[in-house]
DNA sequence: GTGGTCTAGACCACT
DNA sequence: GTGGTCTAGACCACG
């Protein structure tokens, strides 16, 4: 579980964790029921304030990504919340069509990225 | 040119005008070479600061969306900036995809929700 | 006697256990005079640690609810501590109801939720 | 708008300061679409960190009850998430419910005692 | 001037 | 030793 964050992107920093951490569930890097780092481990690691790493975690918590369960863990919860994600993103997605659309890509094209995208997060197999 | 704002959004009312904007271009409701509400009708038009709209229309154009001709109009630009959107907008595309799949979306279901936004952008068929 | 307890909730569990069995009394699951299991058993069988049961019934005990009569054995207090629970509660109750009402909860159909609560603990008629 | 915290709660001051908003909001004595005091303003008055306060309008805000319309305030959200409260209470609510139950409290007493509590957050009649 | 974010410490409850 | 909470400062984006 190597994070890697860009101190000088616009992107907070505990989202950027909240990001890398989602990005590693989804590609099976991390499973369910596994431990992540204590919140003290990846401040450390990432050169990070603790409450940085404790927001991030809240935050994903709170999205239903992973539990703490009181006995000293944080661990990745195991069947995330299947909320409605149509609506969640259809502003990000709309916008990111359309300036792939006016950058000159196809229909077709812009699938494919995303079937890229979505198979990116995919590590066996 | 209707745009709908929301002030209670975290993202920020000059990238919300300028998303807007965005998707306006890409669905064809702003055609090329069509002028755009000066800074001052559109910031009263939108109940915002003049300053806000100004940092939009600069953003745009330095996307190179819009472009400004000095003799006091700002318009669409012809051939929009044919940047490398594949980069640009991989990190936010690889999330979302992530996201989608956490909440059981298939590939093949993520790639029409994709073509779908893509496809949202056309008013004219 | 069977405790339902969630390592992930922000209750802490030795209060869980408390209120399970406070649940249990007032249910009349457990009877006045009732023995309950020993800190050991419980632990086990709840799969905590010995520290946690024994403040729990540490807690019980003080509040009145369970005695310990020296010879071995834990049991449910014959009259519980009729203290005064119009104010350790007042708080708590006039949240809650803040809350139903700014859900949209008529007073009838809060007053309806509460005695429904108050019967639900009834398992015997 | 004033909040009386209790420094030596177990309740954690971010929950009071929430609580005690939350209150407000349900008496009338807060209107929606009314301003809340700033994060600084509220901090000083209470004589707590600007985080602590931070905090509390966070959560107030994931909630639904207030929103943040980036101009510069926080105000009293117009419709409050209303979400489903029957399941949000039912634990707590039973607790309190076996607790009165125990001190001897009757159904209809009980009743009578919610009732309050939900008319208590009542300013203008 | 507003909220958003971050830091570097600290204490405490829980297990 | 874990997470939860809090403090007293600070910088920055936004409007």
């Amino acid at each position: 579980m190597l994070l890697c964050l860009d101190m000088a992107s616009k992107t907070p920093i505990y989202m950027q964790i909240r990001n890398e951490i989602v990005l590693g569930i989804a590609s099976g890097e991390l499973a369910p029921g596994e431990k992540l780092p204590t919140i003290r481990a990846l401040a450390e690691q990432c050169g990070v304030n603790m409450m940085t790493v404790n927001k991030a975690y809240g935050l994903l918590r709170q999205e239903g990504y992973i539990t703490t369960d009181r006995r000293g863990g944080t661990a990745v919860a195991g069947s995330p919340g299947a909320g409605a994600l149509g609506d969640k993103y259809a502003g990000a997605l709309r916008i990111i069509a359309a300036e792939a659309r006016l950058a000159g890509l196809s229909e077709d094209g812009f699938a494919a990225l995303c079937r890229e995208a979505y198979r990116g997060g995919d590590s066996n197999g």
